[in-house]
DNA sequence: CCACAAAGCAATCATTTTGATAGCATCATT
DNA sequence: AATGATGCTATCAAAATGATTGCTTTGTGG
């Protein structure tokens, strides 16, 4: 019998790819893998022979339409992870490196607007890696454009834009920057002090447990139990300080301390509010008031 | 000279796992390459001398580390796209599908909260290819459960959720469902009639060309620009109208006939609405009111 | 300052994987 | 019943890979 993990990398590339046709359009024929792969003809037998042996019910040949079709007692050989999926539905198969893309007109993820140049990607995620300062024109929506040296340490997406999480020289402190609207950053080649490096970010390192719950106005908490795959009615989440404030907005989540927000289409509710304490970050959630 | 398109599956996964370390960690050694995809040394050397003919000036060894370094000089071989660079990142390297993957704890990108099974999306997704109706239980928020034969065509994520987009045998009409809210989704055998069939979602084939400008109210507009790629201001999109109200709320659009929403961290102005006419999916816009 | 260890490199050969081809089988279509 | 399209298997040649060896470079520690 075959062992999966014997087989190497092309193969096993390949029968995922069965795998996945079979459990998400539910046919494949042989000429998809011949397409997909740029294999022979010969590999490809090869390889349907080698699923065969792996999961003898998961598919059977139909003659009509010369395709493998997904038998009822179809058991995946590959556990594949939903949102993976959903990624490769979407933009198609593939890392996104060399291009073997082919998206589906039937899965259509959300639109994303802003699209951070990937050089500017590139130097920061090196200068994240080898703990150097970057220095760049920013523009803020409070002060416009400034010169800056900024040291970064990590980049996070807040559901609407990617942020670079860096110590900010001129502010002397830890802060978020648009990545759409950082230009002309180059890596400064000297070694960063110690202070500036990502171990003193407070708010980045410090990990809130936070619970939320379906909001007391709505009708059906069950929908909502059901979408957030909540167990007892409560969403516990570890979330780092720095971005909780996103967290809640993206989410839209009502963050006053007895529940009062009433705009519509609040779904959730931060029940332990109360026992958070003071955080700068909330000033952005809906409904958040001092007190 | 080697051709980039002659070069087999495997192998060009390589070159390109080297070209993205190089671009987006700075450096690489041996035993990355070697730890990644499981290879022997000598094609992993073999990898390198290959990626070096296609491109002798990308890097250089540096014998105090025992790594390549990216130079100055650089230039990729691969077009990494953005978008699916930062997914690479965050998620690890591999299709998603045979699990190669090592997530970057230095790029964070946005939390799904919620997450439709893998059952469901297949069985959905086999519907839709197949043209197959299909049975299940359904909780919404106003109504709350009941019995459901739907008629799907396309799942789309609305920036919170997955919805299934899908002719409603019930209220017989085209609507949205939130996948998570399915349950016991079953694919029937028969096949649908005509009029089931998303060619005949009007709301959905319906494509509409809307302006987005940056919003009177902020107070430096250029870094608005900038996080869009605005073209002198205005950012032009076509979008399905079924998904227009759920663009609109995801990105926060002013969608008042004047720009009259204050409401804080409203970047963008629906600015063609008056000539989109009535729009019963605008209901759920921010600032919208009929007229 | 020298020996050593660690890593990279190049060459070689055995093994494995792949591609191409040919002949046969199956089944829908006509 | 003939035809054509596709799939299967077997075979052989070609290509890719893995393992081994001996060599080089360079940093490190004695």
């Amino acid at each position: 019998m075959a062992d999966l993990t014997e087989i190497n990398y092309a193969q096993r590339e390949r029968l995922a790819f069965i795998d996945f046709c079979l459990q998400f359009i539910g046919q494949l024929s042989r000429a998809d893998l011949v397409n997909h792969f740029k294999t022979g003809l010969a590999s490809c037998s090869r390889d349907l022979t080698l699923y065969k042996e792996l999961a003898p019910n998961n598919m059977t040949l139909k003659h009509e339409t010369k395709q493998y079709y997904r038998t009822a007692e179809f058991k995946p050989v590959y556990e594949h992870n939903a949102e993976a999926i959903l990624a490769s539905l979407c933009r198609g198969f593939g890392d996104g490196l060399s291009h073997t893309v082919r998206p589906s007109e039937k899965c259509i993820d959300s639109t994303r607007l802003i699209h951070p140049s990937s050089e500017t990607i590139a130097t920061l995620m090196r200068a994240i890696n080898n703990r150097l300062a970057v220095s760049c024109d920013y523009i803020s929506l409070t002060s416009g454009e400034t010169s800056r040296i900024i040291v970064p340490h990590a980049i996070a997406n807040n559901g609407q834009r990617w942020h670079v999480r860096a110590y900010d020289q001129k502010s002397k402190e830890f802060r978020d920057f648009v990545c759409t609207r950082l230009q002309n950053a180059t890596e400064l080649k000297k070694p960063i002090s110690n202070t500036q490096s990502g171990n003193y970010d407070k708010e980045w390192h410090n990990i809130l447990t936070i619970e939320l719950v379906v909001h007391p106005s709505v009708s059906h908490p069950r929908a909502i139990e059901m979408d957030f795959g909540m167990d007892g009615g409560v969403l516990r989440l570890e979330v780092r300080e720095a971005l909780l404030g996103y967290l809640m907005r993206q989410w839209n989540v009502d963050c006053s301390h007895n529940a009062t927000l009433t705009l519509g289409d609040c779904h959730l509710w931060l029940k332990n509010i109360s026992e958070l304490g003071k955080l700068a970050c909330l000033t952005i959630a809906p409904g958040y008031k001092e007190g």
